[in-house]
Formats: C-alpha cells, structure tokens, sequence
DNA sequence: GGTGTTCTCGTACTATGTACGATTGTCATA
DNA sequence: TATGACAATCGTACATAGTACGAGAACACC
C-alpha cells in the first residue's frame, strides 16, 4: 500500500512568516517555539502537528487525517491541536505545502525545455507519492512559501526567453495545469484499478456484471469505440502505461509551447 | 451568484442501465417509474431529487448538498431519499453525470484540430458554470453513460487519422487532462478573488497585510520574480485573462499533438 | 376484507469539527 | 519563597453530517 514516510518539515519553520495574511496565522504567542515551555516529554509544535498529519494521510489515507485521530496519535488531547492550528483548514494548507517543498529546488539547466520536463516530471512523482494530496488541494488557494518557491523557480527557467511577465504565467500555469490534471486523472485510474482488483477476488460476480456491462453497451449502438477499447482488455502494465500517457502530453504541451514562443509577447525591456 | 437553472434530466432515465456494476445499482423494484404509485401529489423519483440537487449544488454550493436538505427541499422526510439512492456517493456520481450530458453531443466536422477545440470550450464552459463539478469529481470514478458518449464522440474525431486504439486515448486523456487541470486552477483563482474582494470593501486591514506580506517576501530576498508578478497589479479584466490562458494552452495542446501525429503509432489495419 | 409489495419516514446512533472555559505548569517579579 | 500573569492543555458539550433500523401507510391484486 503507502510506505510510511518522515515528511520533511524542516522547512516549514523558517519560512513561516512568508505566508499570505488570512491564510494561516500564526500560533498564538511563542508557540512552537519549543524550548522554554514544557510539560510534557513530547513537547506539541506545529510541525509535529503537521508532519503527523502528513505521515497519517500516506499510511491510512485523506479519510484518516481528522482531528481526534491525530491527537491520539500524539498522545495529547483534541483541543490542544487548536493551540497550534486556528483550524483543520488551516492544517491542510500547512501539508499541502510540506508536499510541495519535499522536492526541494531543482536546478536550472538554461534549456528550458529539459527544465520543465524535470519539473513536471518531479512534481508528477511528488503528487503520485502523496495521493490525498489533490484530494485535499480542490478548492483552495494555497500560496504557502513552498507553493511560492516552485513559481519563482518556474520563472527563472523562462529567464532567457526575456517574455513579457503575463506570458511566462500563461506558460507556467499550462504546464502546472497539465500536471495537475494529469496526476488527478491517474489516480481516478489507479483507484478503480484497486476496486477491480479488490473485487475480482470472488470473481465470477463481479467479472459476469461487467461481462453484462458490456453487452449492454453494445447492444445500445452507441459506443462502438468505447467498446472497443474495452474488448482490448486491460493493460497489463497499467503503470507504465500511465507514464508513456504522461509523457506523451508532456511532450505535447512542451512542443506546443515552443512553437508559439517566437509568436509571443515579449519583454518590452 | 448562481444562477438557479433547470438541469435536463432526461437522458438520464434512458440512460439508466448503461452504468457500469457497483456503481450506481438501480434502484429498488419498480421505484422511479413513476406512473403506477402514488400517494402525494409529487411523486418522488430518483431524477427529480438528483434535479434538485443539482439545483441546489448551482445555487448555494457544494456545502448545501446534504441529504436532510434536499428532502426538505422536496418536501418529503430524509430516509425516503435512500430508496432511490443507496448514498450520497451514488447521488454524487448521478449528479456528475447530469452535467456531463448537459452540453449535448456536438458535430464532428472531420478537421480534428477544431473538433476538438470546441469539445474542449464545451466541456470548460459546463465546468465553470457548475463550479461544485470539479469538488465532488476529485477522486471519483465516474464512468456514467454520458461521461461514455463524450469519449465515444471524442473517439470518433480521431477516426480519419487511423491511429491505433492506445494513441487515440492518450490523445483524448490528454487534452482532458488539460482541461480540467485548467478549470480547477480557473476555479481556485476565482475563489480567491472573491475572498479578495469581500476582503476589501473593509480594505484598509486587508490591503495593509497584503502589503506587509509583500515587503516580508521582497526582504527575504527569494521572490525577485515573483514579487515583480504581483507589482504588475491585479489583471482589471480576470476572466477575459483566463480565456485568454485557456486558449493560450490549448492552442499549445493540440499544436503539440498535431506536430506529434505523424510520429505516433498508427492502426496496423 | 386479506395479503404481500412498494414506499415513507421518525428515531436513534455514529462520526466529525470546534466553542467554551476550567485547569495546570512555568516564569518574572515582589 | 510567594504571587500574579501568561502559556499551554484538555474535558465537556454542542451542532451538523450520513445513515441503520424497523414501524407503519398506501397501494395492487385476490
């Protein structure tokens, strides 16, 4: 299933000032600090909050990550959380950024091509390790400091280009939209995956509904394709298959984007 | 806001037995059809309550879609709703489906390139205007028979180039891909505008935290980019912006597939 | 009227997030 | 060392979800 993983958090400290106001306040005065105050062995700090939460949602999944479950976990009470995080939203974004900072800062080539493929391709692998991700990232902002690093560093690979600023975003956020959308579309995939595999464990109803499935399909007339795809079976190699798709858009999206540089706006500087 | 709106049903009860096993298991005997029984004068059925949960999606959000509301909506007591619907997640998925067929099926006219461009304008104009679409769509299967006839016609615009059945799917996945990656990153956006601006009409605290955001991150040294992004100021016309950046990535997508078309495999028949 | 099926729904249980406020440990000062 | 202020903890309780259970009403057919 999910291996358990000691999300680094280290980062997460020091950057905490760079988030935008409304989003995630601090806690109240001094804490998280650490040192002075102490009662307990296991002194609670927001990131032990945060990276908990993190390890959780990899081993068990999104549905584990509530509040009562976490405090267990610690070994402290529910309400002590809300010292540290105003509330579950607010401890959302703070995972969502530990994902996004878990990469770290790839470095910048000049071709920037190669660049954006290692980009995409990086952040591919960090929302596939961290599935609940997407899950938890639908509908919201999310401009934590890592989240803000990964743009800048996104831009300095367009550095050469000398676009104007709105055309770089409209490269970026293409590219960071096909990731996304890809990844999300993968894991849809790898879901019903595991529900198959799951039920075809006592096969012959679950193999004999889709079987029926099927003919229904094709007695309809409508779905002469989609039933074809279906009659070439399922991939023995889904993964795979998942990464050639992937980079397959990629290469779309990549080659499309640098046949319309020369036609874009460009630095008037 | 919303704009209350009249979702078509009616694909939907033709349409009922082409949903695959597991998901969506009719409902109880001879409940749904309506004429025989009836003991109200309205008479529940499982189209009218995923109706008006639509509605009620469209007019006052995701959030507002909870089982003891819609009964209430319908007038009728909350357990009733559970012989026509084994769950919420089903109501859900019947839901998504209800919007997928929204748009109707569109012409193929043979040029791929524009066939494709407009499914992809359809499919982002049903998204933005059921905004709850994408929330409830993160990490559900969703295979219903109108999702099946949008891929069947999708399918069916590749049919002139006679590729091979997997390089036909990743073609579609892809732009798919693009699409509701671009949604979602549309929708983020306008959620954070609207925080924004409900933000500003107090403006003085928010407008002042957002300044001292800004100086924290030009201090800190790492933003240079960024921070030159957020000068610029905020885009007078956003959604016109956004169109703009849709078509911009799209017109990439598919200029990248048609440079790759001749590369890829090809039917052997 | 009797009988079985279809449909309705009140009640109650199980999560959840979190407001409130009592309580306790710790430090700076008197 | 005593004391007051503050940092931090957490038990209790409430509101809002989904939905299991099973009693009963309405209906069809005999």
């Amino acid at each position: 299933m999910y291996e358990m993983q000691d999300p680094s958090t280290s980062a997460l400290t020091e950057l905490e000032d760079l988030w935008p106001p409304l989003a995630v306040s601090a806690p109240r005065p001094g804490a998280g600090t650490g040192q002075q105050r102490r009662r307990r062995d296991t002194t609670l700090t927001r990131d032990g909050i945060v990276k908990t939460a993190v390890t959780l949602a990899g081993a068990e999944g999104p549905a584990a990550v509530n509040m009562r479950r976490i405090a267990t976990e610690l070994g402290v009470g529910v309400m002590s959380l809300y010292w540290y995080v105003a509330d579950k939203e607010q401890l959302l974004d703070l995972m969502l950024d530990v994902v996004e900072g878990e990469g770290g800062i790839a470095q910048v080539s000049g071709d920037w091509e190669a660049d954006f493929r290692q980009i995409a391709r990086q952040r591919r692998r960090a929302l596939l390790k961290h599935p609940w991700v997407l899950q938890f990232m639908s509908g919201r902002e999310h401009v934590g400091p890592n989240a803000l690093l990964h743009i800048e560093r996104s831009l300095s690979v367009l550095d050469g280009l000398s676009l104007d600023t709105r055309t770089a975003l409209h490269i970026l956020m293409t590219i960071d939209t096909y990731v996304t959308g890809s990844v999300l579309g993968e894991l849809r995939e790898i879901r019903v995956e595991e529900v198959q595999a799951r039920a075809e464990l006592d096969d012959s109803e679950f193999a004999a509904g889709r079987r029926e499935w099927m003919e229904r399909l094709n007695k309809s007339g409508m779905f002469e394709r989609v039933v074809r795809v279906f009659a070439e079976g399922i991939d023995p190699d889904a993964a795979q298959t998942r990464t050639e798709r992937f980079e397959f858009g990629l290469d779309c999206v990549l080659a499309g984007i640098a046949a319309l540089v020369p036609t874009m706006h460009h630095d008037s500087g």
